[in-house]
DNA sequence: ATTATACATCAAAATATTTTGATGTATCAA
DNA sequence: TTGATACATCAAAATATTTTGATGTATAAT
């Protein structure tokens, strides 16, 4: 059995995953692929509470997703890129190395 | 506002994300790259129970990330090119398209 | 100093997911 | 036709996640 042929962790996978696995966080993914937005705008764009939202970044932020820069009173939320390709390289090792093969004799 | 870049439906996407976002399921798949696998395989290469592989197969089979094939007794999953295919055109619609944009006056 | 804003954090409640063990169904072999 | 195997399904229990409303902290404006 080949297993693990990705680099990447299973675990940090998985973390990544939850991320999206809810659709409120993409939703809030969503508005951050333009660029970075803070709770407040999130808040605006979307009708999820304070504390809703604070709960969700928090998810997405320990997941590596997201980063973080404060200014002032407002804190900026933007998509990491490396993650993203973390996520892109895993998926693109199951859709390369995954067979079709049947199980016995063809 | 851009939203919704990538073709693919966020409700699509959500439950197919759900899929790999348990560690369990990440094995389960991990087993499927080999090719078929049938309850009784995955039972043998995990110390999970029958019920327990048939609960997150048919969360599997409902996000529409694996084919069952039956044979006899035997039932054999495996993933759908398809399927990954759809999670890697949104990945990448998310890194092409996510920009870098600070807030302002930059 | 006082007040307002932006956000984090907390505990409790609400809700959803996962696990377990039992039972059901279909297929096959004796 | 009886018994065994492979798997699905079910209801209850266990566990985890999410939501809510309240409170806390830092920054900034008056």
């Amino acid at each position: 059995m080949l297993k693990n042929i990705s680099k990447v962790k299973k675990e940090d996978i998985s973390k990544l995953m939850v991320s999206f696995s809810d659709p409120f966080r993409l939703e809030i993914i969503d508005l951050m692929m333009e660029g970075e937005v803070c709770v407040c705008d999130i808040m605006k764009l979307t009708n999820l509470s304070q504390s809703r939202i604070s709960y969700h970044i928090k998810i997405l932020k320990e997941a590596g997703l997201i980063s973080d820069r404060q200014e002032g009173r407002w804190v900026y939320y933007s998509l990491k890129k490396e993650a993203l390709f973390l996520i892109k390289e895993w998926i693109t090792s199951l859709t390369d190395y995954s067979s079709n093969k049947k199980r016995c004799c063809e």
